[in-house]
DNA sequence: TCCTTCATTCAACGGATGTAGAACGGTTCA
DNA sequence: TGAACCGTTCTACATCCGTTGAATGAAGGA
């Protein structure tokens, strides 16, 4: 597959090296976080002077905010079973691969409040669900079920925790299931 | 309450010193976690040369390790809703109150490999409890149920999610018993 | 009282970092 | 072919940090 209009080789080229910096942006943030990545060590990762990250991102923050950029899936169930089963799928996900980006902005969400925000951000999105949650108190319901999924990608990718890093994907799904669908069905008056 | 045998003024001088620099480096280290605090600002909260904390703790990393010790609770719970219980305590205990040594160790746990360390040891000492929760997977059911308490600590206290920052700890607790209990009892043949 | 001890401060070094701007060299196009 | 363009590198600056070692001055003991 190749490109519909080849454009000259200049422009490509730039593209092709943008892209690998924010490829190596996103690596290196999402292995050591904000502040301990170094723009000398993407530009290095990405065989590259410093100056050059700083010519096409303008600076550290907007280098972040770019390699950091993602967007969260919606849920749009209408049941709690349904925005359950939709929540564990995220998990699942998230999970199984490693979401370069998302893992970026969870690792530096408690030093750098770019970061923090980004990360409250889609929990605010995930806490929107509660419209689904029944019960007065269905935002905290989805508050806690957010809280959940990050402690446990974060125990998995993150921080490591032995038994969480080596497990089943799914397994760990099917634990969470009854957790999960506890929190989206209100066992109080409405 | 008096000291019972009072020191020359020297020393007990120089303690209450320690303990201002130590009572300094909780609360930052806690804040702003291991990269962004400084040494100086330590020193200038204690109202105090920054090279007097060099003096009396070595170094940054030795400082940071004194300011995180901490001994995890016990549990010691026998059966699955003994141990439910007292991990929803300890939580509770961790919602109430802003216990800054393990705040300062989780706020750093992402970017600090000492602080992960801490951290992992915590939790290994929690996944202990996997010998009174039932089934083959008990290991990894404990670990479930540590990351999740270490996500709503986080949610709470650090990233400080609007609708869990806010909750009554109680409530909290109450939403997350179900889910915790059904980790801790087994649905699967042993 | 004099000397020692020691809690504390002061001044400085070496290194790393984000960032700015000049300089270079190949590509593009008239 | 020659000039403008631009992707890229080089050099440098100002700042901040952890850390060190000498200096200071008050307290304690003989």
């Amino acid at each position: 597959m190749s490109e519909p209009t080849p454009r000259p080789s200049r422009t490509q080229q730039r593209i092709e090296t943008q892209e690998r910096i924010l490829s190596a942006a996103g690596r290196l943030f999402a292995a050591l976080g904000y502040d301990r990545t170094t723009i000398r060590a993407v530009a290095a990762a990405a065989q590259v002077d410093a100056g050059l990250v700083m010519h096409y991102f303008g600076s550290k923050e907007q280098l972040f905010a770019q390699a950091t950029k993602t967007e969260t899936p919606l849920v749009t169930g209408e049941t709690p079973e349904e925005v359950a089963e939709q929540l564990l799928g995220i998990l699942r996900q998230s999970l199984i691969e490693e979401p370069i980006a998302s893992l970026a902005a969870l690792r530096s969400m408690l030093t750098h409040p770019d970061a923090a925000a980004e990360v409250g951000n889609a929990h605010a999105e995930r806490v929107k669900v509660s419209k689904a949650i029944p019960g007065v108190d269905g935002n905290l319901r989805a508050a806690v079920v957010s809280a959940i999924l990050i402690g446990v990608v974060l125990g998995r990718h993150l921080v490591k925790l032995d038994e969480l890093a080596d497990a089943d994907p799914d397994e760990i799904v099917e634990l969470l299931r009854p957790a999960v669908l506890s929190l989206t069905k209100a066992d109080r008056p409405e």
